[in-house]
DNA sequence: GTTTTATCTTGACACTGTCAATATTGCATT
DNA sequence: AATGCAATATTGACAGTGTCAAGATAAAAC
């Protein structure tokens, strides 16, 4: 115990776990999480984080679920600003994306890879956050559509899974470390927003 | 010398230690991979198998390895069709990438997770076999290029990347479960493909 | 036949998540 | 203020895990 408050009740045990671990998962990775090791750090026994999360996987979920809505709100603020044109925005988008990743690997692993989402293993919680998540993901791409950025005749759902597939794939490979290197992202990603903005392009003289 | 399994007289516990685990890992996933439970099924000792792999990593890069040789002749079997149509080859590329990935979801995932690339854990036999492999994707990926399927003015190397990291995305969606459904594949896969070959479709205007 | 080498075994260590039973406290109701 | 209940924290235990060290055995090499 090295903290000096020695009260059998904590006080607010849940945040402190979930700050804790989100502070751990951010530097060390997921598998490097390890719930007893958590609970000593915060000064309790093993089994107490048990009366804030039902599991492992609930506190992963907890943890995730905070960077969702994060990332929705900073998702949001990018593509509201219609002060900016469309195509700047959508090329401003996808370099957030994907330097949300290359900042965040761990989060980023752990929200969009399979711990949390294998086997259902979702919390309810989480999927309330995420879901709109994933939606708003839509209503962009069928914004892109009307605006002529992306092909209009294909179906707004299907493109939206493209578009972002796309930014995923990049994501894990970057993070990953497969095949592609992270001094080259803006490269990777200006190719990415020139190959989805073809039509959209005017023709380039040089 | 480091042709370990080529002996005349011995036990082939390495072969079989691998057929089983790979066998395990299709079917029930990675983390349900132990390799005192599979030394136990082969009717060896615990520690029987570190004889053959150094560590638990190096056993699933085997298994990755085999995987990667087994895509690679199927994808170039797939590219080398030249008496199909780039279009149609382009287009059934895809599919099948994409099918490979849903029908053997855990050992695509062990083959391009970060189960055994984080932290350059990847073995010199695996990274042997999986490179050539990400190098054919570039070699493909000029070949689209020049012959006009797609856009020739980027580097094929970003281009790889970015089509690549597509696929990978979408395959990743999938595997995961999220947000993508697998009664959509064939939707998704010609729809990326139709996003890729704007410029080969048959201009509409202008 | 003897030595070297590859392979396998037992024992042990330090971890892990999680359940069960128990103890302590804070808060609401009387 | 006293009491009862629910929330919270504790110790003990169980069944796992990967992996190292040291010793045993069989096959191969000499």
């Amino acid at each position: 115990m090295t903290n000096a408050a020695q009260t059998y009740h904590h006080g607010d045990l849940r945040t402190a776990l979930l700050e804790a671990a989100t502070k751990r998962v951010a530097e060390f990775g997921i598998d490097s999480l390890s719930l007893r090791k958590l609970a000593e750090d915060a000064g309790v026994s093993r089994t107490a984080p048990y009366h804030h999360f039902k599991d492992k996987s609930a506190l992963l979920s907890a943890i995730a679920a905070k960077g969702f809505s994060q990332w929705h709100t900073n998702a949001k603020r990018i593509f509201d600003q219609h002060d900016v044109a469309p195509q700047s925005r959508f090329r401003q988008f996808i370099h957030e994306y994907i330097g949300y990743a290359a900042d965040n690997p761990q989060m980023y692993e752990l929200m969009f890879g399979r711990t949390i989402w294998h086997d259902n293993a979702a919390t309810q919680g989480l999927k309330e956050v995420a879901y709109p998540c994933f939606q708003f993901q839509v209503e962009m791409t069928k914004y892109w559509q009307q605006t002529g950025l992306l092909p209009a005749g294909q179906d707004a759902l299907r493109m939206a899974q493209v578009t972002w597939g796309t930014l995923h794939g990049i994501a894990r490979l970057l993070i990953d470390g497969i095949y592609a290197d992270r001094s080259h992202i803006d490269e990777m990603c200006d190719c990415a927003a020139d190959l989805f903005m073809q039509i959209a392009l005017p023709p380039k003289s040089n």
